[in-house]
DNA sequence: ATGAAAGCGCTAACAC
DNA sequence: GTGTTAGCGCTTTCAT
């Protein structure tokens, strides 16, 4: 109980308590106001004058009183709590090109829900409901989900929106966000062949995610297309030193590429300590592309060109996907059948979350990725330049 | 409000709502007993017969019951959520260093945490209370917070427990945990000088966090004690670049090194490839140590030697003190003066959060290292070893 | 413009 | 053994 309320009860002596937390009654008592008053006040709502308001503030303030979360929540039934569920997190290791572009995504994520008034946890995809159980959350985001995923069907089943980072396999989701890696790759490789390359390498991974699949079939694609004999090395992508040797095999081909785009962040480093090894000069005699956030590949001898997944746009856009859904406003607005309509409860709790589009198809969007063109896959003019959009069907 | 109790009023015509979640009167009327019931029978409270309790479990799980948090949290006062806030987080990119050992931290408290009923939210540091208004936390973990860190004061003065992983500089915690850098440091330039080097050298850092400069100080001590000259290059331990460079110029120098010790992950494979292009030979004409989490220096050629911090360890003992310190047992039971000692409320709330020891040391606690012995610092005998803890004075 | 009162869904006393 | 009851601290009608 409050302080407060036990001062008013009357009940039990004047224990000198040790400091309890000050509650709103606490403060209306303080500020000679009620506690609607209080709420208001500090809540921004009713029509109060700013001399109320800012004495309440004042009053609050001095007694550090700090609304309860729970409360609130209980009350209103929303927590302003979403999740961001890393699905790799907390089993194996982060490869760096995962935690690179999960760091950057992260960042941008917390900030886009900051800015619209929510705060967003980061949850481990471990454990199905043992942690979900705790937390009232409004939505989440998921990365890469597995196909089927459980997790994102049962939460989805709660009527909670979920918004995915990567287009979902199989599994039930409001709305999704995600590159689109078969451009990217078909834009590199375009890229490549414009400077001169005539037998492009691939070094991919032997997992089975949607990033590395869709990118490996799009150049498998691009060499049956254009008559190229396909050259490539899968290694698993979470084990660096197997990049390193992937690196080094793709190149100690008798058919050696003359040009290697690398799905993996690391894949840069690793292609050219290959090359040097073989006496390759880059670009003159090997043309080096990689994927990757990390603006290291601008300062190496020579820079090499990166492809940007952009993962702050694509974390301010899920964040914001997922607000829009759970706020019932933006793209989410005006869907029809799955939000108050028909059943006439405008008096009802307040915005009540809108289950998601059973059985309709998510909303899905795909972001542009950007090609950092540096001096590793151009033999003439080396200027660093960024590239504009690809226009498709130009080969 | 519920479905139930809508019935149960007997207000409105029977409108077809969409599926409201099941609350816990929705339970109780199906099952044909009372709410109490309901909530004893699903968290093994009270003295039911095993039949009504696993009747009201199937009813539940036929309903797709799930009690509210919220609920559940603004009656007990306590949430079972307990926050893992990285002071890094959010701002700088991460550095490997820092990174593998977050996962490994991460993880280990993640399952800690699960293990006792609790689950763990990872929190950015950023923005002061804008995330902590909306989260009901029973307690935080800090991973090297910074002196004076504001955040840390005002949850300590919020009565909230806050357990450091780092010897916190100047903020107020309940306890903390952090591996003995110092002596980690001392075991390895003893074990390089037992392996012959009469010369070691020392990558390190140049910003001023608790690991650089113990790790640091203790080696600039050992070399004054056996009157070596200090041999170091300092570089920002966040640019991969930079270490690679600085490993570089450590043994391009007139006075080189004949044993290095690299205090960040990166610092193996940058010193490898430094003594490769300078043709010296690993560990005949230079040994080396780093301190790294990863498991890749068991592979390298040759295998590097490297101190682990035990993040695991950490992790979980650290979550283990800030539970102990919310339930009030083990270290923080018997603690005179601020628990519920002398106020006599027995009957009171249930367990209320002791307050941290206003004004007290905290509890601190020294975790080992481990010292992996690897090729890279044996002239002798190449076997894998693990060392036993150091023993102090043994010098 | 302000306050009184009704709960949000749950747990823990305490009746029965 | 099981049910009744009183709130946890807040927001939100609805009176005044």
């Amino acid at each position: 109980m409050t302080a407060a309320a036990a001062n008013q009860s009357g009940r039990g002596p004047t224990h000198t308590r040790r400091m309890e937390r000050a509650g709103i009654r606490d403060v209306a008592a303080a500020a000679g106001v009620s506690i609607t008053t209080v709420s208001d006040a500090l809540n921004g709502k009713g029509r109060l004058p700013d001399e109320t308001r800012s004495k309440v503030r004042e009053v609050a303030e001095r007694l550090g009183y700090r609304p309860s979360a729970a409360a609130r929540t209980l009350r209103t039934g929303r927590s302003g709590l979403i999740g961001l569920t890393v699905t790799t997190y907390g089993q194996e290791p982060f490869t760096f090109t995962e935690f690179a572009y999960f760091a950057e995504m992260a960042r941008a994520a917390t900030s886009a829900a900051l800015t619209r008034g929510y705060a967003l946890v980061v949850l481990p995809a471990t454990s199905r409901h043992d942690v979900w159980g705790n937390v009232a959350l409004d939505g989440t985001v998921v990365i890469d989900p597995a196909d089927h995923d459980p997790m994102v069907a049962e939460l989805y089943r709660q009527g909670l929106p979920v918004v995915s980072d990567g287009k979902p396999g199989n599994c039930p989701v409001t709305a999704w966000v995600d590159n689109d890696h078969a451009s990217a790759v078909l834009e590199i490789l375009d890229h490549l062949a414009e400077a001169g390359a005539r037998r492009i390498g691939l070094l991919t991974g032997t997992s089975t995610d949607t990033y590395t699949r869709l990118s490996t079939e799009a150049y498998l694609g691009w060499c049956r297309r254009v008559g190229q004999e396909p050259l490539y090395e899968a290694y698993p992508a979470h084990d660096p030193c197997a990049g390193a040797v992937a690196a080094d095999r793709l190149l100690a081909r008798p058919d050696r590429p003359d040009a290697v785009y690398g799905l993996f962040d690391p894949n840069g480093t690793d292609l050219l300590a290959a090359a040097r090894r073989y006496g390759l000069r880059v670009p003159e005699d090997l043309l080096l592309v990689c994927c990757s956030e990390s603006d290291v590949y601008a300062s190496t001898e020579p820079p090499i060109t990166t492809l940007s997944l952009k993962p702050q746009r694509i974390g301010t856009t899920v964040v914001n996907l997922l607000i829009d859904a759970i706020e019932g406003v933006g793209a989410f607005a005006g869907r029809g059948g799955h939000r108050l309509g028909g059943s006439g409860l405008s008096g009802g709790r307040a915005a009540y979350v809108p289950p998601p589009a059973y059985g309709e198809i998510p909303e899905g969007q795909l972001m542009p990725t950007e090609l950092i063109i540096r001096r590793s896959s151009q033999r003439r003019s080396p200027r660093t330049t960024v590239s504009a959009p690809r226009v498709p069907g130009e080969g």
